[in-house]
DNA sequence: TATGTTGGCCAACGTTTGTTGACTTCACTC
DNA sequence: GAGTGAAGTCAACAAACGTTGGCCAACATA
């Protein structure tokens, strides 16, 4: 069959995108991307020329954020938990970078800078209390954030797997808001 | 050199432990491990049978976590945080199942085993609360201090890395402590 | 009809993987 | 001192991997 190049490279794409996004960085190989899009191995090369190459490619995306400074500063957290849920269940590139990022240093790497050039920013927005940096605010929203991401569609562990979206956003949404805007806990001063 | 079987096995086992740790399930190769314990890669097969079988002898660990029931209900939080940051800095066994258990299903379903048995019941003691089921409150502590140790140790999320032990106890506890305890945030209640 | 370009397939390369079986070398018992 | 069994080495296997280069067929332009 005979197709635009455009076409081809863009089908590669989207099974590269399952592939990495199922199996991880090491087990996605070439060989069974090329099988899903239907098309020979050598093809895969020849328009991405490495497999390093077409991950870079995959990995490459966008976390959609919205600028949360019209949002009460009561409701931010909330906000950005149903975000993050929409992206998570609406798009796999995510889970591309969760499932690479672990054993794969260019997608850890990668990770690092999505996080830092995309939510930081977010959260530097809002953070208004001076007593954390909002860098530190960030990094706390992120390890609550892709920790349930990795429970809930990684391991599936069945608790935080049967509970229904509204109760993620009850349960988690707290935790973000107090990450992102309430004041630091004191350390204990000794005398 | 001529050693006891025991010995040579245990041997490997550490070398094989350093790998996965540092590398996961698939990366981590038989024939690395055999060089790291100077020993041939046909003595892994023949003491362990494997890669797969390998893998389940390193990967069986415990969290040792301590009963809370006589810890005062306030701190259970901040006692468990400063447990796991022991556990993850002391021992490479939860690396090892972290950083398998995104590709590969036996670790996968080894850590879902090691929170529902071991993490579980020590929730349950110290869930009082009836709003919610222990086991949710399990996942949800699961998923702060995975994602916490994903951002800190394998992703090196520079804030989180950068951040004190004591910052982190005094950031996450509260969020621990909340998921263990507190009542569950009612549903609104539509009129 | 000739020609150059381009999408696609095929066969193979060199390497690495997990795994196997035969062989050697030591320590011990009869 | 012959013989047995276990500890360790060596070479090779089949399969899978990323990657390469050559060949074929369809199109556009002349």
């Amino acid at each position: 069959m005979r197709r635009a190049s455009e076409e081809t490279k863009a089908t590669i794409l989207d099974a590269a995108r399952d592939r990495f996004a199922a199996d991880g960085y090491e087990r996605a190989t070439i060989r069974a991307i090329a099988a899903d899009a239907c098309i020979d191995p050598s093809m895969v090369m020849r328009y991405f020329g490495s497999k390093e190459k077409l991950f870079a490619a995959a990995a490459h995306f966008d976390l959609e954020l919205p600028s949360l400074v019209q949002v009460p500063r009561s409701e931010v957290g909330e906000r950005l938990v149903r975000h993050f849920l929409d992206r998570w269940e609406g798009d796999e590139a995510l889970m591309i970078l969760l499932r690479s990022g672990v054993t794969n240093a260019v997608a850890a790497e990668r990770m690092q800078a999505i996080f830092a050039e995309q939510l930081a920013p977010v959260v530097a927005e809002v953070a208004a209390d001076p007593s954390a940096p909002a860098s530190t605010r960030a990094g706390l929203v992120a390890s609550q954030i892709l920790g349930l991401a990795l429970c809930r569609y990684v391991l599936r562990f069945p608790p935080v797997v049967e509970m229904s979206r509204e109760e993620v956003v009850r349960w988690v949404a707290p935790t973000v808001q107090r990450y992102l805007a309430d004041p630091a806990v004191p350390p204990p001063t000794p005398r």
